[in-house]
DNA sequence: CTAAAATACATTGTATACAATTTAATTACA
DNA sequence: TGTAATTAAATTGTATACAATGTATTTTAG
């Protein structure tokens, strides 16, 4: 089977074998914080944007997650159930969702705050080693959506 | 929105996102490969695994891409189908089950072999800058595992 | 030797992801 | 102005992911 050939389709010669293991990985680490606040790893992305940046439509939140209204449809409607978001049609254009954090939403953040060194705590890696990690990957994100 | 308190939770001082993303964003540049063969990126790498070492069981499988039965079942079921696996029940011990690629899947073995060029070129790294993603994913996926 | 524990895979239920299509609203233009 | 083109979300359909449970088989203890 390990022929010489056929090198260049080993899994330990694929970069993008442990970018999907470690993406996959490092998002089960978040579940037992997240866990606590009955929310997914995709809802904490879709909360830390909509903290940062307050309200906005639901396609300026898929541009910055990168994720589509396919996606991001069903799953905004459970953040609003669970009393974390509040979704109205925007009076200017009613083709537009805006999107804003609820009372309760902003109450999370508070609690949110202790997650980042908790997790980052959970990788071990020095403050250099993530720095280069965080840049190259932006580096790769940035390379690809050039080269489409 | 933007406070000074709340900087550990923007967007762009987490790790996380840029790897999620890029994860993401890498398994989109293989659709466009793996269409022609009618198989996913997550079918893809089953088949890198068992290319590469041959028959095995499911666990072990498993074990290599980091996935549950949950999530394999139904996937190597669809590789079945489309006639690049073979599953059978392990004689030895009918718990088992025996995961062989077809004559099929092992045909797809030299098609595929143009496929790792093609998504390198697609990154635009250089041969160093992906050894040091490569080693940093590894280390951080080491890491996770230890701490667990 | 047999009942209980353990093991391996399958199944169920929930939540992404994303392509493709549909629907509702707005804009453009003939 | 009225209709065609465009736009933004929502919907549909397929494929992961994964926790939790179920089922068949094997191993282990007593």
């Amino acid at each position: 089977m390990k022929e010489e050939r056929y090198k260049a389709l080993y899994l330990e010669n694929q970069l993008c074998f442990p970018l999907y293991a470690c993406a996959k990985e490092v998002t089960r680490q978040y579940r037992p914080f997240l866990d606590r606040y009955g929310i997914t790893y995709t809802q904490y992305i879709a909360l830390l944007a909509l903290w940062e940046y307050g309200p906005m439509h639901l396609e300026d939140l898929g541009e910055k997650l990168m994720l589509d209204s396919g996606t991001l449809t069903p799953l905004l409607k459970k953040l609003e159930e669970k009393g974390y978001l509040i979704r109205e049609k925007d009076p200017e254009d009613k083709r537009n969702l805006i999107l804003s954090v609820s009372e309760k939403g902003f109450a999370l953040r508070e609690e949110a705050l202790l997650i980042p060194s908790q997790i980052g705590s959970c990788l071990h890696l020095s403050k250099e080693e993530a720095l280069t990690l965080y840049h190259l990957l932006y580096k790769t994100i940035n390379n690809m959506k050039e080269s489409a």
